[in-house]
DNA sequence: ATGAATCTAGTAATGATTCCTATTATTTCA
DNA sequence: TGAAATAATAGGAATCATTACTAGATTCAT
């Protein structure tokens, strides 16, 4: 199914390459009725996830109970902060080593992938923690 | 809080220990009421939850919407397959070296540890899938 | 044995996500 | 350019895994 060009989904995809946040659809939704007052939730939700199947935009579904979106799809890994639940990026340079190993893991079981899910304290949190 | 030893606990480990399908609580549910018929759905969820905070069993919190048990609890990975919803094991000793590299990653990053899935086909569909 | 602590069954509530539908917007192509 | 066809929308209902509530039962420590 060929992907129209509409307000909503230009907006939505607009909003969320703007953040660094991980937003979940509901957080996403307040940001965006900012500029589109009467969009409905469910659009948000649609979106997301055709957006994600098309390649435009990352689902990411880690612990927790509901799912976050990411407008960077460049390869990188992220952390949850066990403080305050933020997700933080991890860039894949500082993780070469890894993703080198990971890489030669999914060969060598003749698996298809993997999701890797970092925990810790964000920077935020380890600032605050002194 | 202790933990008291009541019917209802023992046959929840007990059957938890005799599986190795990571049954979700609804599933394990089924399997407990032929032991225990009148038991609710809730005692099952409030057991593994107390079961899993005592360190007896494992809850899995992987991709989809259910939270999974495991009542191994040595270090091993599990991987989902893409055609049938399993969950398989994966022991760690196949794996020792990604074991390795992702304690030194934990280091490195300064971060408290991480979650693996692994994700591909288990060995009955991929016996099927000849 | 007894009082306090813990647990249970049954049921209601919660909350993230998906589904439904009448209406509106976008695309296609004659 | 202008229908007809296709796709998307807002708003609301439905789903369903999980958690919360509660009165009564069980287990525990002494
Ligand atoms: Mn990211
Ligand atoms: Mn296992
Ligand atoms: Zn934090
Ligand atoms: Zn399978």
């Amino acid at each position: 199914m060929k992907l129209s060009n509409t307000n909503q989904r230009r907006i939505i995809i607009e909003e969320l390459r703007n953040l660094y946040t991980h937003p979940t659809a509901d957080e996403l939704y307040v940001i965006v009725r900012e500029k589109l007052p009467q969009i409905s939730l469910g659009t948000v939700y649609r979106n997301l996830e055709l957006l994600a199947d098309a390649g435009k935009v990352l689902k990411l579904e880690l612990s927790g109970k509901q799912k976050r979106f990411d407008g960077n799809v460049n390869k990188h890994f992220h952390m949850r902060c066990r403080a305050c639940g933020r997700i933080e990026d991890m860039h894949a340079d500082k993780m070469s080593e890894i993703d080198r190993n990971l890489n030669d893991l999914v060969d060598k079981l003749k698996v298809d992938g993997y999701r890797l899910e970092l925990n810790g304290l964000c920077n935020k949190c380890r600032a605050e923690e002194e």
